[in-house]
DNA sequence: GGCACTATTGGCGATGTGTCAATAAGCCCT
DNA sequence: AGGGCTTATTGACACATCGCCAATAGTGCC
């Protein structure tokens, strides 16, 4: 006769149990969007009670804000690598990295970035907007206008990022572009804007 | 004494109804996220039961759905019109067109663009999608690329746009840039799109 | 004025979420 | 080895929201 072991509950360090409920969460969050994920759901796979959720993360939308924070924290280069040469050769190697990442944990940094506003939701568009910040900064630091950009200069260089996203998706997702493609269009805007755009914002 | 109506029911034709309550429900959705407006919220102000709001929409994404439709539907332009003169004439009106479209419905167009997405629900995406669509379609045609282009083109074509509508974010909501900067931005990046990109995709 | 059509209501059942007191797992100390 | 103590974990309660549907009552028509 089998044993049925009749699933004793198990006591683990805090730090144990949050990372593995986020793990699971963060699987859940990248395959379904987050009104098709119940924190039910979450905690049944991770073998813990709804309740143990909440305790280690307070409400379903803090659990995803961790997700999207994790989805979207980003192997951060070591960015003074990439600000050498011509603008053309540094245009063309942050294009590069970013593509490289984007490719590498696509199904996650879509996830993520398809999350943009839990219907216009404020913390989490706070999230995003951060990371699409962090993003900015290394543009501008990678052509030495680094050190305290002005509100506009840094403006503009979101802007681009949010080009870059856009099209990340268009070839990712939508699968209406190659690489190539991308390549050449995130190369040829970014340094334009360089040359042309950015200098207007003094 | 004063006289206190017992709130009488009141009859509508079903097309008078329902332009109501969904007029109160664009309304609600301009002001607060998704999941902060009620359909017991929405039945209230417009002084309805809630059952009646599910009569007339289905489902609450639905009556989100029809929403956001409303919202991005743009009054659509002669677009013949700014297939004129240089191409620099083209894309400085085609700019200009679009910001004053969305400077005047701001409220509204940022609520629905920030919609991007209940968190990556699949119908809202398609509905900005087919949005983003039009006005990439509109893009190309300025340009005299509208008929028949490559799938390709037409992605590089939305890129351009998400990268208008992060920009218009970037003026409207964040306030990190003015409209001659924003101006500026889109026209530079659109001619040099045109020029050197859009070719790559025959 | 009565009748039929149907717009409108109100309540039921199901699902999901946050909270909190009760429970027991596992370590320490004798 | 065993009893006690800390606290990780549970289970249930209260509340909110949603979709659905039979019952109700305006309103125009004969």
């Amino acid at each position: 006769m089998v044993h049925v072991e009749a699933a004793r509950r198990r006591r683990l360090e805090p730090d144990t149990r949050r990372e593995q409920i986020l793990s699971v969460a963060i699987r859940l969050f990248g395959e379904k969007p987050y009104a098709e994920v119940s924190t039910t759901d979450v905690a049944r796979i991770a073998g813990v009670a709804r309740g143990l959720v909440n305790h280690y993360f307070g409400t379903k939308k803090d659990l995803y804000l961790e997700v999207v924070r994790v989805m979207l924290t980003v192997p951060s280069v070591a960015v003074e690598r990439l600000a050498e040469g011509e603008p053309h050769q540094r245009a063309d190697a942050m294009v590069n990295w970013f593509l490289d990442v984007v490719s590498r944990h696509s199904t996650s940094w879509l996830a993520a970035i398809s999350a943009g506003g839990i219907a216009g939701d404020t913390d989490v568009d706070a999230v995003i907007s951060e990371a699409v910040d962090v993003a900015a900064d290394g543009v501008l630091a990678a052509f030495g206008l680094g050190d305290q950009p002005p509100e506009a200069l840094r403006g503009m260089a979101r802007s681009y990022v949010g080009l870059a996203i856009y099209t990340g998706r268009e070839w990712l997702q939508r699968g209406a572009l190659n690489r190539d493609q991308v390549h050449t269009l995130l190369t040829t805007t970014l340094l334009t804007m360089v040359d042309q755009v950015f200098p207007q914002a003094r």
